[in-house]
RNA sequence: AUAGUAGGUCGUCUUAUCGCGCUGUCGCAAGGCAGUGAGGAAAGUCUGGGCAACGCAGAGCGUCGGCCUUCCGAAAGAAAGGCGUCCGUGAGGGUGCAGUAGGACAGAAGAAAACAACCGCCGCGCAAGCGGUAAGGGUGAGAAGGCGGUGUAAGAGACCACCAAUGCUGCGGGCGACCGUGGCAGUUGUGUCCCUGCCGAGUUGAAAGGUCAUGUAUAUCGUAAUCCGCAAGGGCAAGGCUGCUCGUCUUGUUUUUGGAAACAAAAGUUGCGAGGGGUGGACCGAUGGUGAUUGCAGGUGACUGCAAUUCGAGAUAAAUGAUAAGACAUUGCUCCGGCAAUGACAGAACUUGGCUUAUAGACCUGCUAUCUUU
RNA sequence: GCCCGGAUGGCGGAAUCGGUAGACGCGCUGGUCUCAAACACCAGUAGGUUCACCCCUGUGCCGGUUCGACCCCGGCUCCGGGUA
């Protein structure tokens, strides 16, 4: 619990400087969203992200990506939970609501990190909790993954 | 006060910041602003409608469902009121017999599951046995209604009185099921199914279906028909009409070659089956309806009528969320200042009536039994 | 979203328009055979509980109908399948 109160206050510090920041430099505008063409819903995009089957895993979190090369920067996330783990829609709901919006707070560590290589990042969070998860521990997950996705992909450009 | 019974209501709230869907509006755009955004069960999918597609001369047989009665309702209905019956001290709760003219079956047990004789009883007989008997015993869910008498060799509705049931019938009450009461008929075993009668039921579900865009293929393979007649028409094949039959409707029945003809071959057409290719979008359907709330009136009640007010999610890899602070409720600890934990069941997917199931906690109402006090 | 099917011993799987549950196969246990094992043969095998009998409980769970339910009816749980 300490530690969580810690992990959000620093986001709040976070956020505050950085809409403090608004007056002074109005170009560097930070905005936490997560809009409808950053969704990955396209059933062959989807097949892509499988058949690659590069996962990587933190705590009950679970991430499948792809990397594509195309020739401007672009991402596309789903959130997943299995109907096998997780019975209840509710559930289901919770699960993929508090991922999104763990998401939506943390990406800009993979947006700042990578900066605009050519290439399409393809990504699917999946829950594989058996336990309630709170917002804390997803958080915390999926910022990890972030950043080793973001190594991963700079890794990829350098190959390239 | 305790225990119970029947039913109903609510089922966390407020503020701030960030974010998401839809609608409106501003903007070239990025985006801004405003409004709005889960339930009593949204769940299970057990049922009835609306709506849509296919089908739509009809008849018979079959299949499935319903059948105590009145009423409510579009229908379904484990709805409401009643009646019968069973359970409960009670409030209440469970349940339901259309018809019996006919037929079938009923394991084990038992002598026998309806033309019946094991023990027993009686008669005949020296005995073996033969005949009579359904009172008594035992088996069983069920053994010819119960009980008392007459009667008899012993017995039996064989006969009689009373009682219970059934059928016919008179009178009274009730719209009716039915209830009360009288007469006649000795008519009287239990259960299930068939059967008979009346009423009802087309199939498939919004991934239904429609429009537009893109791409197109009638690929290909198998199989059936391709016949007679100048014609009308008939025949044949396939398909539709509820599962089957009759009947009926629709579509096809064409061309070439060889042959005197029967016929054969090839192509085409139609139907069926197998199988391959393309798309994987947008919009409509799709959210105002048999609506909801309040009041008045009618009814025991389900419910109905009138008036007023009100419009409140509409997604589609699928929004309705996150965090912080505070309030409220419950539980635990307590130095009585507080501190800590928890906040049920559960998430719309075309819509709606009912049913079923899951629900922390709180509240309200009617009624019943017992006890105490007055 | 919609529509179907299934659940029987340790395992697979019979028994079904109600009538003694566990056929059959695999496995397991005991015995015979062998120096010992395998194979083979014989017997047993749902649980309580075994040497055997009796008794009780048993067809996913909870109710109902019936004299009697794996079977018929209603509800619940779990598993599986189909569907542009």
């Amino acid at each position: 619990m300490c530690k969580s109160k810690m992990f959000f206050a620093d986001n709040t510090i976070h956020y505050i400087c950085t809409s403090n920041a608004v007056f002074s430099m109005s170009q560097t505008i930070r905005r936490y969203t997560y809009k409808r063409a950053e969704h990955l819903k396209q059933q062959k995009l989807i097949d892509i992200v499988f058949q690659q089957n590069k996962s990587m895993r933190v705590g009950p979190l679970k991430m499948i990506y792809a990397i594509v090369p195309t020739d401007s920067f672009s991402y596309q996330v789903a959130f997943v939970a299995p109907k096998k783990i997780h019975h209840l829609a509710v559930d289901r709901n919770r699960n993929k609501r508090l991922m999104r919006e763990a998401f939506r707070l943390n990406r800009h560590i993979m947006t700042d990190a990578v900066g605009q290589p050519p290439v399409q990042v393809l990504f699917i969070f999946i829950a594989q909790n058996t336990e309630p998860m709170t917002f804390a521990d997803a958080s915390a997950c999926v910022s990890r993954l972030l950043t080793q996705l973001s190594e991963k992909v700079a890794k990829n450009c350098v190959n390239l």
